[in-house]
DNA sequence: AAATGCAGTTAAATCGATTTATCAGCCCGT
DNA sequence: ACGGGCTGATAAATCGATTTAACTGCATTT
């Protein structure tokens, strides 16, 4: 029993496989089918429950109802939780996801832009990398829907969804500042994006502010974790005159905390811990880390809504939006219960 | 300037399209093609950067070089970690990944299932919930390629890729009996599936060695987390002479250990603590729990082995084979440096 | 009576590839 | 001089849908 075509229905039917075609896609009142035929094919369809072939359909209609999605490593829990609620709404409105982790890296990135492009994704959701502003230009040039997350391309135009990171970044250092700290290091991966830059700044900001001296460790990312662990210890055992850090990035806070364990150092007397992008592990540590919480359900809703809005209004004169978010602070316990 | 077709390259240097698809899909030996035109062909072909559609081509084939990947969830770490691994390999070979996460509901799984299908993957990857023997049947009936994972179906002939849930849950049983802890809880999910009646079988076992009495609590799952911590909260509340638990997932340790630690308790002096699925979390709680390490990699390179290889072979004469992978018993701080 | 309009339906073109079947020469042997 | 066997290449069918353009009656205008 081979899966039945439109032409099987049509046949069966006695009836042109053009009308199954137009009843099928609700066109049958505009196109002036009669109720009788309509329902007959509609009853029969539902029947031996015909499917069209959606790869005909695609090749036909050049849609293909499926979502491109780029995060950085779905390993890492803020995109993986990201991730899934992205999913569940898209799927939710009909659209499946193709994923894949680009590690930031600006080939592979490419290399996966020009896979979706060739799969005729309908969308793009992306977290670029640095030096993929050409291809995203050349996406949109093509007029495909594209929303950027997490951060954004500062000479590219388009639609893109973020949490105000300088504003996040600045709180927590000043945070840290109040608690009575004073020689604050900024631990994170080295990167030209837009939203590690924020987080930089916001970090200078409040220390300028204060007149204290800033320190900052740029780690190289790397996939293996004793390349990040390394240069967080050789840095925290030569810098023993600090008394507070601030990770960058879950990752990094996550290894950071590894580091902190192996060299016995005592959270928050001998150094106080704040790290951007709040997960089990902070909560979980004793003492629990206090930690910037990305609202991931808002980031999702925010990216779905406004790529659905692209992908359903043809209309190309929209200019883009950029949609910046709020972060919650969640204070926990070390430094709260600390006084100095 | 539009996107070219074989149609196009055919015109543009006076050839049949035929020609050109023959070359392109390296069968010019074999149809005989002149070196020459050859070379002209995949000189023009290159020069301008044509890639034949894939959705033609899948049209036409039957293949789509996609395959499909059904996790639980993909937000849990165990399953993004191997996602993110399997993800890899594909990308490798030239397949695609079209993901989704079932929750383990029956319902929803059948309809991704049947999406995948419409979509013409490849082959499927698939974290089964139960239930779901009978569409799997059919995937099977129809020739599809199914590789199970992290649980199989009992009663559906496939091939899958396990651990060896039964052994890893009485080794960590045994080892928390052999530290002299008498009153061992076992915590997880309530759940139909092979791997978790393993684990529980294993944790009988042990206990029924020593004469012990089994204390178990299933947790009915849940998306809201406040939903796990509550019956656990509750359970450890009524058994105040539990003096070990072992938790049966890496969600219900972590939300277990939510639990502890809000309630109080101590680990180990009141309650030691013990988990399957590894991870960050209990690497860096306060003493670092033990932990069954399950070998993704090994895991997902399996699976992809398994299923790349009934691609490529098209005899249905294999039978299917199940692999079962050891664990990575990793004792930690708590159990070893306490001595009761 | 020819033209127009409309309701109901469909034949045929199209999307962009792959694959089957065939063809035009040319050489060879008988 | 004619069938057979190569070589090198292609026309046409096919995959399974959507979409355009047209067609058949019948009623209504002009």
């Amino acid at each position: 029993m081979k899966k039945l075509s439109i032409v099987d229905i049509a046949n069966h039917l006695n009836v042109s496989k053009t009308t199954i075609s137009f009843i099928l896609n609700g066109r049958a009142e505009e196109k002036r089918i009669g109720k009788e035929l309509v329902e007959r094919v509609q009853k029969f369809v539902e029947e031996v429950g015909y499917k069209p072939n959606s790869l005909a359909k695609s090749l036909r209609t050049g849609k293909s109802n499926i979502i491109g999605l780029m995060v950085e490593d779905i390993s890492n829990p803020f995109f993986s939780a990201i991730a899934r609620l992205i999913e569940d709404r898209a799927y939710k409105n009909g659209y499946k996801i193709i994923y894949c982790s680009t590690d930031n890296d600006t080939l592979k990135t490419r290399e996966l832009i020009n896979m979706f492009r060739d799969r005729h994704v309908d969308g793009y959701i992306i977290a670029p990398p640095k030096g993929i502003e050409d291809d995203i230009r050349s996406l949109l040039k093509d007029g495909m829907p594209v929303v950027l997350f997490d951060r954004h391309l500062p000479n590219v135009s388009t639609d893109f969804v973020e949490i105000d990171n300088l504003f996040s970044s600045y709180n927590a250092t000043k945070h840290l500042i109040q608690q009575g700290y004073k020689d604050i290091a900024f631990i994170t991966f080295a990167s030209g994006q837009t939203q590690m830059q924020a987080r930089l700044q916001g970090y200078h900001n409040a220390l300028n502010e204060s007149g204290y001296k800033p320190v900052v460790e740029e780690i190289v990312f790397n996939q293996n974790e004793d390349l990040i662990i390394a240069p967080i210890t050789n840095f925290l055992k030569k810098n023993k005159k600090l008394d507070a850090v601030f990770f960058g990035t879950n990752h990094v806070g996550t290894c950071g905390l590894k580091v902190i364990n192996s060299l016995g150092i005592k959270v928050p007397s001998d150094l106080a811990v704040v790290s951007f992008d709040d997960y089990d592990v902070f909560k979980l540590f004793s003492p629990p880390v206090t930690a910037i919480a990305q609202p991931i359900e808002a980031i999702a809703d925010s990216v779905i809504t406004v790529l659905l809005n692209k992908l359903n209004t043809s209309s190309q004169h929209i200019s883009s939006q950029s949609i910046i978010l709020k972060t919650d602070f969640n204070i926990r316990g070390s430094s709260k219960t600390t006084t100095r």
